[in-house]
RNA sequence: GCGCCCGUAGCUCAGCUGGAUAGAGUGUUUGGCUACGAACCAAAAGGUCAGGGGUUCGAAUCCCUUCGGGCGCACCA
């Protein structure tokens, strides 16, 4: 409807010799201000040098369409369209037809996307912090899928370097107290309960005798086999596992190292490895390879991302904590100096996640130990709640998650109320139980039902705009204002009664509604319950 | 000190590429089940959009600045 109304006021603008880039059509607050609105007189007001509306009422006169019923001038400049209903009433049997596809699109035009998540190093559990980031990667690759991009969800598995060192040291201590060795944890240790679990995980499969060899790999697999059953119960499924010890393994950052070295943008210095990022924008040059001959993080991640763009995607997105934030430069100014365009890789930042307890901040720290892991989250609120919670807030917002709260709360979470709407009309079907017959909808003419019908058809667009923001919220926002008109609807229109073609009307109109709600809730992971 | 993010109702947050009277939830107050699910509906109260400048027909939104908070600023990852 926008675009039929775009070409509308610029058919009446070509009449008067004007031609304007892009006309913006909105949908006003209040609905006495017309069901559309363009502010075009406005923004031609100063190259004209006209009053705005004059030229608005110009432009009112060059338009003589069957489908707009009134054209009304407000305030300052507003055109304000009011148009006949018949597209919201199409669209119930467009909702019909396309079932589980409503809403979906093709403005991704088969672009492939490679967006990287989680990530999280396999030293520990999966903590609140990664399901933030979790439910925002998994919900945008759901959303670009069904925009018509072509998605691949990727996790990389930091499986070597030093942290895998600290975690083999931390996991032998744990197993030597298990042994009855009394030992302390070093500095860098990691001090979780997960780790104890690991070691008696070793304890129990080879008691006391276990060989020194063992640790490391037993370690990661068992905290790697946790991640990923944590992430299925979160719903979160990846397509590809990378693996930072592959890339060692196929002499891929050996590669890397020597391109940098022959493209005359690395030096010594004191007995260190540099490579010039400071060139490319960063604010100073890094370290490669450490005095001690080891690696720093940097040089295998370099060879990861071009592992990436070596697989021919025409865009790359990482999501990352807030504490990651000073990486990007450094990682950005590599990838210009292998020859790969950086700006076709994105980087979301996700901010920090603040775990209170009766209003008081715990400090989150894998070292010490102090976690709400993904795990504890999911069992004390629940996948629905937790998932829905995350997607409703923007990413670059510091998110408060108070424990008390959320668990004394979870009966009111959003997630209940647009839950409620989705059991409520299942209810109502399952009652009339009857096939519906063809109607052309001319009963659902009150305002509860016109705005229920404008919200449906609203989701294909927010399906658009997510997908092109990257902003899942807008999901979350959109299918609670559903599920608001459908409670509004409810409560003032009775929809079985005795009158054949006014309750068929709105059987397909709630069945359409319902289909939105599952549409939209399977985009952010939440399930559609029939009952609660 | 430098860089990134943020500051909107008591609390938690929305606010679309600048638009009309700044919105929800929660909390407070008040109505509504002899109608398909009251986990709901309807209404009231609650705001100097952190402060100050600027840009313009028009600013919560863009620019500058001050204050306040978070996160970075490693031969950690």
């Amino acid at each position: 409807m926008k675009e039929k109304l775009k070409k509308v006021i610029n058919d009446s603008l070509s009449k008067l010799d004007i031609t304007v880039s892009d006309i913006v059509i909105e949908v006003p607050k209040d609905s006495s201000n017309g069901d559309y609105s363009s502010n075009i007189a406005m923004q031609l007001a100063r190259t004209l040098k006209k009053n705005p509306r004059e030229i608005a009422t110009m432009i009112k006169d060059n338009i003589d369409e069957e489908f707009i019923t009134k054209i009304e001038i407000a305030g300052p400049g507003f055109l304000n369209f009011f148009v006949k209903n018949d597209y919201l009433f199409d669209n119930i049997n467009k909702v019909l037809e396309q079932g589980d596809n409503y809403g979906s699109s093709n403005i991704g035009n088969g672009i492939k996307v490679n967006l990287e998540y989680v990530s999280a190093n396999p030293t520990g559990f999966l903590h609140i912090g990664h399901a933030r980031g979790a439910a925002y990667g998994d919900s945008l690759a759901n959303i670009m899928r069904f925009a018509g991009y072509d998605v691949t969800r990727e996790y990389y598995i930091n499986d070597a370097g030093n942290q895998i060192n600290n975690l083999e040291k931390s996991i032998i201590v744990r197993y030597h107290n298990l042994c009855g060795i009394d030992e302390e944890l070093g500095e860098n240790s990691y001090h979780g309960e997960d780790i104890i679990e690991v070691a008696r995980d070793i304890y129990n499969e080879y008691a006391d005798s276990a060989p020194n060899d063992i640790f490391r790999k037993k370690g990661v697999d068992f905290l790697l086999k946790k991640i990923k059953s944590d992430l299925s119960d979160f719903r979160i499924h990846f397509d590809k596992w990378s693996s930072e010890t592959d890339l060692y393994k196929n002499k891929e950052v050996d590669n890397v190292l020597s391109k940098l070295k022959e493209s005359g943008n690395t030096y010594m210095s004191d007995n260190a490895l540099y490579l010039k990022t400071s060139l490319y924008g960063d604010e100073k040059d890094r370290v490669l390879v450490k005095s001690d001959h080891n690696n720093t993080y940097l040089l295998p991640d370099i060879a990861y991302h071009l592992n990436k763009y070596s697989r021919g995607y025409d865009k790359l997105i990482d999501v990352l904590g807030a504490d990651h934030h000073g990486y990007i430069n450094r990682l950005k100014a590599a990838i210009t100096m292998m020859g790969e365009d950086s700006s076709k890789l994105e980087v979301k930042i996700l901010q920090m996640v603040r775990l209170l307890k009766n209003g008081e901040e715990i400090k989150l720290s894998k070292r010490t130990g102090k976690t709400l892991t993904l795990n504890d989250l999911l069992s004390e609120v629940g996948v629905d709640a937790a998932r829905y919670f995350f997607s409703s807030r923007s990413l670059d917002t510091q998110l408060d998650f108070d424990m008390e709260l959320a668990t004394k709360k979870s009966n009111e979470n959003p997630v209940y109320y647009v839950g409620y709407a989705h059991a409520r009309i299942y209810s109502i079907l399952n009652e009339y139980n009857k096939e519906t017959s063809g109607s052309d909808y001319k009963t659902l003419s009150s305002e509860h039902a016109i705005n229920l019908l404008t919200k449906i058809y609203e989701f294909s667009e927010v399906v658009k705009s997510s997908a092109l923001k990257e902003q899942p919220h807008l999901i979350t926002n959109y299918v609670y204002e559903l599920a608001q008109s459908f409670h509004s609807f409810y409560a003032h229109e009775k929809v079985l009664t005795d009158d054949t073609n006014y309750t068929s009307d709105r059987i397909n109109l709630i069945k359409a509604t319902k289909i939105t709600i599952k549409n939209a809730l399977k985009l952010i992971g939440v399930d559609a319950p029939d009952k609660m």
